[in-house]
DNA sequence: GTTGAAAGAGGCGCAGC
DNA sequence: GCTGCGCCTCTTTCAAC
């Protein structure tokens, strides 16, 4: 069982917005001094709370700026067929995300390409070679208006039952 | 006009999958020096390519476990009903992504919330509530098989043109 | 929980090639 | 463009309250 309190829900939602600050500052912003702050840090690391720290990269300015979302029906919903298609898409670096869903169609892709051409190549050597596939839609983003890493977090504490 | 080479790619690779290594660690994994590696960071960061750095934190470990992907209809689509809708969204913490689609319907959003009361609550009590909505339609994510934020690189260099 | 101190590492700038 | 040196700040650990 998991206990987190305000001040850790306060520390997570610094790091999420910017890890790119010192304990010393981190501490100040949650009202803390640096060593029981850093001790909470590594306590949400080893907890698996806090899964590591990574750099945003702007897709737009590399030229990545097709998001098309590609809906996926299965001939069978077995867990057979799940495991073959999730494996087969696992490796591709184009595939940002990817949902199993309810309703008429069985997952949801969602993919970032730099033009129409590298999406059809994505379709046709990839998607489209995978077995038990029996429909492929795809609806694109015309913009992407809001993307952000940030959880929705409370803003009491939380306690996880594990 | 920006130009990237094989080294600049090699860094955005490393630093957007972990951005936890010392300057020290991320020259030797891209086979430079330390001066030139945190100087190309550096411009990397001044030209807006790399965007900060941010903690990732484990949806599932708190209780985040409802991915819904609302897809919206607007009555009209002219840039003031456009602006109403995204205006009204900006600031709501669970609508972790938007995009503005072409095809039936206008708006796909990917909202994260803790259970269906709280979709509920916010359908009810935000996006009802948005001027303008002819239809709303949600699909849930029985599972979420894949989430990356690390962006598909090209293994070439690039030139942007501004 | 807090403070303060101390060691070791890394960031960051400079001089020279 | 590269390397090597050096200061200085920060992290990180410790003992003590």
């Amino acid at each position: 069982m998991v206990k987190l309190d305000k001040v850790d829900i306060s520390i997570l939602s610094q790091l999420q917005s910017n890890a790119d600050i010192t304990n010393a500052e981190l501490s100040k912003r949650v009202n803390l001094s640096p060593t029981p702050c850093f001790n909470r840090v590594k306590r949400l690391e080893e907890l698996g709370i806090l899964n590591g720290k990574v750099a945003l990269v702007s897709a737009g300015m590399l030229g990545l700026n097709v998001n098309v979302f590609i809906h996926i029906s299965l001939e069978k919903q077995d867990e057979e067929a799940l495991k073959c298609f999730e494996g087969a898409i696992a490796d591709r670096p184009e595939v940002m995300e990817c949902y199993l869903m309810s309703g008429e169609e069985d997952y949801l892709l969602r993919v970032l390409v730099p033009d129409i051409q590298s999406l059809e190549k994505f379709i046709l050597t990839h998607l489209a070679k995978i077995h038990g596939i029996s429909n492929i839609r795809s609806s694109f983003a015309l913009k992407q208006v809001r993307y952000k890493t940030s959880l929705p977090l409370p803003e009491t504490g939380l306690t996880i039952v594990d």
